[in-house]
DNA sequence: AGTGGCGTCTTTTTT
DNA sequence: AGACGCCACT
């Protein structure tokens, strides 16, 4: 067997993707990685919670003969045998269970970096997530900045000559907000004067045509009409500029070689003019950028509210703009080993960015004991979200630049037969490159393309001959365009059939899973000690109310993540629901129990959808990575349409290489510029494909195509009405037990003030953060304990954290160690072997531990801390250590606090 | 009969 | 920006 550390699925549809991700996390886990150091990245919460809840399934079930095929994967994956890996299964099932897991979208986990390091931004770490915000203030504080700035008034001028408002102007500093960090490379140099020196050139060249024209008495009033303008703009308006030669109808009686000379030399200075107006404008805007950009910030620091592309923002200036950010990726880096990165298509540049770093480091092998892998799947054939930067592009990209292995998978669990054989036929000559899948063994299926003037009775009537053959409701969805159009066929369907269970989106929130309520119900007993949800929590988890339960092993000031996953180790709530462990990812956002209690009840994050009930109905953007049984896709109602960005902007591969702005005609006089808008439409055409590609191969039974006569977004396709195989009814299914929901009346937690942190102390524990850190990397890089080890270990520490140390802190930490080592103590306990940063996992806890000594039958647990005074935290955490030795090994284990000061070393033993 | 010009209407997807 | 209908013109 290979295992390959760098390793790509190009997935098609149904061909198993999800499957293979679980089983290439589950074979890290077994060949030995720490779960809190697999970094798995999904691109939407659902995907996020369907992969832990299946990592989590397949690991209890792994002894099952119903997982043969997931064993016999992994065992391949990792060259095990089976019988190892059942032998640690428990072990890694629990060690799974207690870590810390970094399993989440590419979006949350941007958000929790922005949380480490917001302060250098000067924003809070508590800052909120919100979906839009607020523009209105946004364009007030805008207008003030360039008032106080002086260019107001220039701005204006600037606006008319435009013949843009304001708003129009948030709209092109937007645009260039989302890539902000694609902009550093860019130049853009003003030469504005010349703009208005070739207006007047290009004026002159069309009246000297106009007058050539005019001249020829025949002439015809259309022509006529067609040659008068007084403005450049009215000019751009006339069509004949989109013509190669003026020797067509309408100027035909009075065409002569020279009016096409004349014209050919008005085009070529059109060309001119605009990228001269171009430049002027750009310049232009990137003057005012500035200010924009400094508005937001100071909008984001008074109000701690961030939208998704504000964190991409920063978290891209933080990590890729500055100097140190080698620091700042060195304390994100550390706890990164392994990187799983699904729907790869769909990543945008931004984010590669961010994320390159911990790829070049995980490429560079660093240390040949180090165990670190990358790996990816994704299927550019269902790349649908260009609109929001996703670059299918670099999937190869990567693939080429870190030597990737990349396999395909082309073999269709998921559609019967006809339905695959129809995609193939559908697809294979308008996708590039597109494989053909290979149907499993499921023959059947239906395919059946309806057309007519109403697409939506057809599909009404669809719905309702399938529900007369015996389909359940619970496995058809309905595929739209619109959210609007997802509304309007719900309202139809209810208004013909009220008793219809329809559903257009699963929203069912956290807080009404019965499990989840039980361990809030817990949080809020510690919190507030009232007996009364001490109650509520005993008959959710099922026990009588006056059943005693032991709580005195939990305590608030727990670490929430912590305390949690106790709450659900303790009361063996897990066996019972995947939503606790999206409970645990929620509750890592927040500080402390007392926030996280306040938020609960509006904990807005969607419970992971189980079997939902009723007919669905939504988006094919939704739809993605889902499957269903009964497809529908119904026809657009609205118009499709049009991209309205002022600008376009070109790529080669995955760098920006132009920034054009868009006027009227300018394609029929500039090739350039002609040529980045036909890639640009062509792109755009491609993902209007894949999103149909996407649509059909949700489908696992049949697939019914709704199409419109007249503009049909399925026009590209060449659909004709078909009907192929028949409509098999699977005997219903046992009726599922329906996950117990109820309507549940919290106690409000009052309103208390959400704790903000004091800025000033926080900077100070940042920097005392850093100081522990880099004294413990430098320990950790000491070959032996050898003086001759020093150097290394501190030239090692001083390169990755001097940037972010205080002047001399470098040298202060080296004499510290350099005294640890001429330690009388330290030298003699350390005698025997030596273990560094030797993780372990006790009673469903991770523990790290910095150094840990086997000498003989003896154990010994030594834990360095830089801090000035001896803490009882400190004095726990290492009990807790010395104790889960102590019944791991059953040996002898003694265990001491070393703080290593530079005037002394101090030891306490615990 | 076919073309050009112009006014009017409508205009998406999401972490 | 594009679809479409309407009118003027060739």
């Amino acid at each position: 067997m290979s295992f390959y550390d760098k390793f790509a699925y190009e997935a098609s549809a149904g061909s198993g993707k999800t499957f293979a991700l679980v089983s290439r996390y589950i074979s890290l886990l077994f060949l030995g990685a720490n779960p809190s150091q697999i970094l798995a990245l999904t691109f939407t919460n659902k995907a996020a919670n369907e992969m832990s809840g299946r990592i989590l399934k397949v690991l209890k079930e792994l002894h099952l003969p119903s997982r043969v095929a997931e064993l016999n994967d992994i065992s391949e994956i990792t060259g095990i045998t089976t019988d190892d890996i059942l032998d640690s299964r428990e072990l890694v099932l629990k060690r799974f269970l207690g870590s810390d897991l970094k399993i989440s979208t590419i979006d949350k986990f941007f958000a929790s970096i922005l949380r480490k390091f917001s302060l250098y931004e000067g924003i809070m770490p508590d800052f909120l997530i919100e979906e839009s915000g607020d523009e209105v203030a946004l364009l007030r504080n805008f207008i003030s900045n360039l008032k106080k700035s002086g260019e107001y008034k220039n701005s204006i001028e600037f606006a008319a000559f435009e013949e843009k408002k304001h708003t129009n102007f948030i709209d092109i500093f937007e645009r260039l907000y989302e890539r902000d960090g694609e902009l550093r490379a860019l130049k853009v140099e003003d030469i504005g004067e010349e703009a208005f020196k070739l207006e007047r050139l290009v004026l002159d060249q069309a009246k000297a045509l106009q007058a050539l024209f005019f001249s020829c008495e025949e002439l015809s009033t259309t022509a006529r009409k067609s040659l008068t303008f007084e403005t450049i703009d009215e000019l751009l308006d006339k069509s004949w500029i989109q013509r190669d030669t003026l020797n067509y109808r309408t100027f035909s009686r009075c065409f002569s070689e020279r009016a096409d000379e004349y014209f050919i030399e008005l085009k070529g200075l059109l060309r001119h003019y605009l990228r001269a107006k171009e430049h002027a404008l750009l310049s232009k805007y990137f003057d005012i950028y500035d200010i924009y950009k400094e508005s937001k910030r100071e909008l984001h620091q008074a109000n701690s509210l961030l939208r998704f592309n504000d964190i991409s923002y920063y978290v891209n200036k933080l990590l890729n703009g500055r100097v140190d950010s080698d620091f700042l990726y060195f304390r994100l880096d550390s706890q990164i080993s392994h990187l799983l990165i699904d729907e790869f298509q769909d990543t945008n540049i931004l984010q590669y960015l961010v994320l390159k770093p911990i790829i070049d480091e995980i490429s560079s092998g660093v240390g040949v004991n180090a165990f670190r892998s990358l790996f990816y799947v994704g299927d550019i054939k269902q790349s649908i979200y260009r609109f929001r930067g996703g670059a299918k592009e670099l999937f190869y990209y990567i693939a080429k630049k870190y030597g990737v292995h990349v396999e395909k998978l082309n073999r269709n669990y998921r559609s019967k037969r006809e339905v695959v054989e129809f995609v193939n036929e559908t697809f294979k000559t308008l996708i590039p490159s597109y494989t053909e899948q290979l149907a499993n063994d499921c023959n059947g299926g239906l395919v059946k393309v309806v057309e007519g003037e109403d697409h939506l009775s057809l599909v009404l009537d669809e719905v309702f001959t399938l529900l007369e053959n015996g389909v359940s409701e619970d496995d058809i969805a309905i595929l739209v365009f619109s959210n609007d159009d997802a509304t309007l066929i719900r309202e139809m369907l209810l208004d013909r059939e009220p008793h219809l269970n329809v559903q257009t989106e699963s929203s069912m929130k956290l807080i009404k899973d019965r499990l989840v309520m039980a361990v809030i119900e817990f949080l809020k007993y510690l919190y507030f000690g009232d007996e009364l949800y001490l109650i509520n929590f005993k008959t959710a988890i099922g026990k009588s109310y006056d059943e005693e339960i032991d709580s005195s092993k939990f305590s608030k000031d727990m670490e929430l993540g912590e305390l949690i996953k106790k709450v659900i180790l303790h009361f063996e709530l897990y066996d019972r629901d995947d939503n606790l462990l999206k409970l645990l990812e929620v509750a890592s956002n927040y500080e402390d129990i007392e926030s996280f209690l306040f938020e609960s009840e509006n904990l807005s994050t969607d419970a992971p959808s189980k079997e939902s009930r009723g007919i669905k109905i939504l988006t094919v953007h939704k739809s993605k990575g889902l499957e269903f049984g009964h497809v529908i896709v119904a026809d657009r109602t609205k118009r499709r349409s049009y991209d309205r960005s002022p600008m376009l902007f070109e790529y080669d591969e995955i760098t920006l290489k132009n920034i054009y702005i868009k006027f009227k005609q300018r394609e029929f006089v500039d090739d350039a510029y002609q040529r980045a808008k036909e890639r640009e439409e062509q792109l755009s055409a491609e993902d209007e494909i894949n999103l149909l590609y996407v649509a059909f191969t949700r489908a696992k039974e049949s697939l019914i195509i709704c199409q419109k006569a007249k503009n049909s977004a399925f026009e590209r396709l060449g659909l004709v009405p078909l009907e192929r195989g028949k409509l098999e009814v699977q005997q219903k299914r046992e009726e599922a037990v329906q996950s117990e929901e109820f309507t549940y009346q919290s106690v409000k937690v009052g309103a208390q003030d959400v704790k903000n942190l004091d800025e000033s102390e926080n900077r100070n524990d940042i920097a005392a953060v850093n100081y522990g850190i880099a004294m413990h990397y430098m320990l950790e890089m000491l070959d032996g304990f050898e003086e001759s080890s020093l150097e290394r270990a501190y030239w090692a520490m001083k390169s990755r954290h001097e940037i972010y140390l205080q002047e001399g802190e470098t040298l202060e930490i080296r004499s510290r160690v350099q005294r640890l080592l001429k330690d009388e103590r330290f030298t003699q306990l350390i005698k025997g072997k030596a273990y560094k940063e030797q993780p372990m996992f006790y009673r469903g806890e991770h523990k790290q531990m910095d150094l840990l000594i086997e000498r003989g039958d003896e154990l010994i647990v030594i834990d360095y801390k830089s801090s000035k005074e001896v803490r009882a935290s400190h004095i726990n955490q290492v009990l807790g250590y010395k104790e889960a030795i102590k019944s791991i090994s059953g040996k002898r284990v003694s265990a001491y606090l070393c703080y290593v000061r530079s005037g002394e070393v101090e030891w306490v033993e615990v």
